[in-house]
DNA sequence: AAATTTGTAACTTAATAAATTACAATAGAC
DNA sequence: GTCTATTGTAATTTATTAAGTTACAAATTT
């Protein structure tokens, strides 16, 4: 089982409201249409990144806004919020009993992938949102620059 | 996209190599049985793990042996032999490039992802197939003794 | 030669993520 | 207060991809 878009895009929709609040209105449809998804799929996650205390929103209005500062918020955070307990690698359940290995490897192997899960985790728990923000506006900024020496 | 349980089943597949080497007959059919796989599931990984040099097989004849000591065999090489190319985490590649966020977080998380990747091999880099033997026959010893003392 | 097994391609099935449809609930404009 | 725009969420459909199956040529062993 691999991590779904999920995870992407809900960092996506938090820097989207961070970097244009004020700018454009936050709306599910303009969110979604710089995900290039649909706006159901914008209010679902945000649905779920509003349960786990990232985000506030009000239901009727397109007044999405931060719950925490983007310093205080890690892509770990966010991914816990809307992949909560998938794994990043898979174990195969259907194992005969019965062998050697079959009948051991489950437990063994998910004790050395949860030692390179947590190791992954970390590196994302030490990445805040705000790092996020901060690089796409720096590659914007090069990109913007570029193109003007290009005029 | 997450990672199948060919990762998983390759590992399977070498542990259950070096163990019942000259115990039962290696064939796929019977490594399949262990895994809960079909035959054609078995040959088609050991056919990976060949080209990646961990295997030896031989056509015809149901003698597969492992190329290097188990020692040398991390399950990172075993990760690369069957996943190759793939990601732990995956990059939605429709964000719209005329947005600020939706142009630049693909590069942006590429990066961060980059870095919890590779956290996790080198975690998966430090393991061995003889670590994952040797679990496995621990774990084993310790159903048997426990089997034992309940009769 | 016969029986067994590997190696691999082509195809089918199953699992699961993503997208869509539908609609009730809320908010804001007028 | 009504109209319009929007969110929140359930239910369904579609698309994608991993897993399993079928088929058969090539090699091995007896």
């Amino acid at each position: 089982m691999k991590i779904s878009t999920r995870f992407s895009d809900s960092i996506h929709i938090l820097a989207f409201i961070n970097i244009y609040h004020g700018k454009v209105p936050l709306t599910s449809n303009n969110i979604a249409s710089s995900i290039g998804t649909s706006p159901v799929v914008v209010r679902r996650l945000m649905s779920q990144l509003r349960k786990a205390g990232l985000l506030n929103t009000v239901h009727g209005a397109a007044e999405p806004s931060l719950a925490k500062d983007p310093t205080a918020i890690s892509l770990y955070d966010v991914f816990l919020a809307v992949e909560d307990d998938s794994h990043l690698f898979t174990i195969d359940h259907k194992t005969n009993p019965e062998c050697i290995v079959g009948g051991n490897i489950q437990e063994t192997l998910t004790e050395a992938y949860h030692q390179a899960e947590v190791a992954a985790e970390a590196k994302l728990a030490r990445t805040s949102l705000q790092d996020i923000i901060d690089t796409i506006l720096v590659k914007q900024a090069q990109k913007e620059a570029k193109q003007r020496k290009e005029d």
